[in-house]
DNA sequence: TGCCCGGTCAATCAAAAGATTGATGTCGCG
DNA sequence: CGCGACATCAATCTTTTGATTGACCGGGCA
């Protein structure tokens, strides 16, 4: 993908012109990267992506409210044959982010507080064809594949959703057409799956998660 | 505080690497500005706020989970006499955060995703000794005082913060070293105010209305 | 000076939520 | 067919939360 001797073509994909202004200094000054392009959203992202040639994306997830996300933008960059290595570049390190971002076809997933070394590597790393997590983020998949996948069924999350949107048992049951004790049932599971014991803290967790829709 | 003629001396107080390279590629090119340190922590910045000379200070809020909070480092630097003002520049725009920092004694509250020009300004506007708010937080604040009636008190936004994460009445009493009473008779109010009946369906509205961080 | 508001705390009762155990029916799969 | 996963419901008990009432203190303000 890169030929060796010509210098790495970068496009930075952030919302915050004060990140991208970072990315930039850091990245432009080594001698081997060029930053080709900036987007302010993840749509321009992949419009850019598509129509100039990259080898590397740097790609934050969010996006501000109502924008797409960058875990979609990844997907359609990558979809394309050809496409650019994505690098993920985020503020969090949830599993949920990071499964979705690795599974819509990132070939890394940084944190934003990383020294510049690391970053300058990574994207050297994705320019080579491999992949590059930070230590942190390993060690969160590998807790992860330790703990067997709890995923939460469509009836839970259905559930969940109703709990986020300030309902009390009695009115999810009615919503739902269910007796109390079902929806007590389904909680139960809830709280086992993500590894809480209170309806707030369910929300707190599955919102981190991104599982219901706020 | 500021000699017409002499640059502006900043200090940047942020956790991120890249975000720090950022504001320092955007202020540091304005011919009047001089970005003279930087801090990673805000203990750090504390510290270079008390022994250097400067005229602003860009404060993160948030800087990993531990370590002080930016309001706190706020208050701390603005407490001297002679102190240098702090200009906020933090991501989220939530009543609680805005209220906090502002009573810690900060300049301005800005937001990341801020255009140069705008964060330029502002920094122009507080080393002028003037007050410098994001239009959008000008808004939120705004529009807190047109609807007095449902405006929850600092202590409340803090009790149902901690709500939105989780926490139940005992972990939040031990946090902010109060009773559960107390807790609870802030609940009460917060429910009164927001009109609801229970802590979920307070997470709920208080997240719609962006009164709290999520 | 007196008053209100914000923040603090206590006691009590009622309601909701959580923990535990156990049971039934359906469906897909080897 | 038997097995497991999912969804449903019941009964019981403990813990947490919410409602109500009342009280104290400090600061700001008329």
């Amino acid at each position: 993908m890169t030929r060796p001797g010509a210098p790495v073509r970068l496009l930075l994909a952030d919302d915050h012109p004060v990140v991208r202004a970072g990315l930039r200094a850091v990245l432009d000054t080594e001698e081997d990267f060029v930053v080709v392009a900036e987007a302010a959203t993840a749509e321009r992202a992949v419009e850019l992506a598509a129509a100039d040639d990259f080898d590397v994306v740097l790609m934050d997830l969010q996006f501000g409210p109502g924008r797409m996300h960058g875990c979609e933008a990844t997907a359609a960059i990558t979809a394309r044959t050809g496409a650019p290595r994505v690098l993920v570049l985020t503020t969090y390190d949830t599993d949920a982010d990071i499964l979705a971002a690795v599974e819509a076809g990132a070939s890394g997933y940084l944190l934003k507080d990383a020294p510049p070394e690391e970053l300058s590597g990574a994207v050297r790393t994705a320019a080579a064809g491999q992949s590059a997590l930070a230590p942190a983020v390993a060690h969160r998949l590998m807790d992860r594949m330790r703990t067997p996948a709890q995923a939460l069924t469509r009836r839970e999350l259905e559930v969940l959703q109703l709990v986020g949107d300030g309902l009390s048992n009695q009115q999810i049951s009615k919503q739902l057409f269910l007796s109390q004790a079902t929806v007590k049932t389904h909680l139960v599971h809830i709280y086992a799956k993500l590894g809480v014991d209170s309806r707030t803290s369910a929300v707190a967790a599955a919102t981190v998660r991104r599982l219901i829709r706020r």
